[in-house]
DNA sequence: TCCCAATACCTCGATCGTCGATGTATCCAT
DNA sequence: ATGGATACATCGACGATCGAGGTATTGGGA
């Protein structure tokens, strides 16, 4: 496969991962990668130069919005929430993963085909 | 999500779809582009221009060998086999595969996670 | 007191995988 | 004879991701 170490066996599938994170509760970057680890037994590590770029480019798209609020020790945090039409992309992603999961695991798993 | 058309949901996944395919019998790259819409319901349609480099890829590592046979009615094919370091290889990526769809779905179904 | 680690945000350039277009050639049916 | 399917291949462009770097604040240990 030449992949790198860092690199994740399949990569794409970061947007999918933050939307899913934002489901429960608003949550601010540092704290979607801390909960990312956590929720994947230390697994997927993203980087902050993957997630803030997709934080960005979700809420250009009008899938989350953010606001700015300050922690109990003061430290700034910028919270992302899902929009109505974020819960609907979440909602088709989820589709498209499940899909996509079992036609790869038919073609992986190995089952014959016959050909025209 | 912002992807396009024909963005494969979850891109990376080629080099294993390839490794799987190969794993029945030899086979050439016309035909795996071919056998792969088949086996999963036309979900997966590789481009030539992502197939052949792969191919060349994978036999520059030693994961496939290949050779030229000519075809019953006289065309030119390049058949492509598993190396014992290809049937390897294969079985590592099913397991990295497996893996990371449990702690894909780990996160995406959504169990909660309590943070330190 | 001073410094470092952790927290928290962000940007930039490099790289890699994939696509779409394009090119070549052969075979077959119309 | 013309066009579509077969069969191989390469190229430039693009988008996703990484790694490195930058800024600033907070809290704890030496």
């Amino acid at each position: 496969m030449s992949r790198k170490k860092n690199d994740p066996a399949f990569p794409g599938s970061n947007t999918l991962l933050v939307l899913a994170l934002l489901e429960d509760a608003d949550k601010y970057g540092y704290q979607i990668i801390r909960e990312l680890e956590c929720r994947s037994d230390q697994t997927f590590s993203m980087k902050e130069g993957t997630l803030y770029p997709i934080l960005h480019s979700l809420e250009a798209h009008g899938e989350v919005r953010s606001y700015e609020r300050a922690s109990d020790a003061g430290r700034r945090r910028r919270y992302y929430q899902l929009t109505r039409q974020g819960v609907k992309t979440l909602a088709r992603c989820r589709r498209e993963w499940e899909s996509f999961c079992k036609q790869f695991g038919k073609v992986v798993g190995g089952e014959a085909c016959v050909l025209g």
